[in-house]
DNA sequence: GGGGCCGGTATCCAGTCGGTAACCACCCTG
DNA sequence: CAGGGTGGTTACCGACTGGATACCGGCCCC
């Protein structure tokens, strides 16, 4: 009954970072502007529109770091009027991809879960 | 070349969960407590070993909110020395599936990313 | 009955995250 | 020249998270 391989001591450690990564991406909004990207390039104001829970300096701040981890890219069009485009890298859509398996997973299961917190307040 | 569809505005409602759920999963260490008990159930003190940069306050809470979603479940043996098991449930087995293609995400592109970020700091 | 281990709590604290509000430089239009 | 839209920045602030440290009750073994 006991007879389970005792968990190795170094099976997370600093070292890996790929087991801390993929479930604390970004910070609370990346993965939806990764998402509102998914159609091609879009302006600031563009985004604004279906993240309007979402002010602007928050909006900097996720495009930053998206930015800054080569998720997407930002582009400032002069001509014929000031634009910035944001648009996703290679890398960027292809984080797409698990993305879209989490999101699915959370279609299928979501009420199962809100199931699980509602007996779990209320028993 | 702006013939792209405009962004629906309630694309990310607070009615669809599914949106933000999935790469904001319970907290900083839910994700590796899971897969901790991928092989089995585990006991508090077996998961101190692979997260020993957690302090058992954190490990706690983190498995509090795992247990309230439904995710793993908590048995409490009496006999025949006092043990605590942990182990996941249906819920939380089928949450790995998702896990494991991020986690897989991550191992492929993790030194894109830090090349990336490399790159952004020091040019 | 003393010292372990097991499975936590209690307390405190620093840092981060997200949000509000205000402001701003630039360009175009009228 | 005034006004408005674009694409932000800055200052401030409260709430929450995560971490350090210490402590604790129950049970077993010696």
């Amino acid at each position: 009954m006991t007879h389970r391989q005792p968990l190795p001591a170094d099976l997370f450690d600093e070292l890996c970072p790929s087991a801390l990564l993929p479930f604390r991406f970004g910070d609370k909004w990346a993965a939806l502007v990764l998402r509102c990207l998914e159609g091609g390039p879009r302006r600031f104001s563009e985004l604004r529109v279906p993240l309007h829970r979402v002010t602007p300096k928050v909006l900097t701040q996720s495009l930053r770091g998206l930015e800054r981890d080569g998720f997407v890219t930002r582009t400032v069009h002069a001509a014929p009027r000031p634009a910035v485009e944001y648009a996703l890298t290679p890398l960027g859509r292809s984080m797409l991809e698990p993305l879209a398996a989490a999101c699915a997973w959370a279609a299928e299961h979501w009420d199962e879960l809100l199931d699980a917190r509602e007996r779990h307040t209320a028993p």
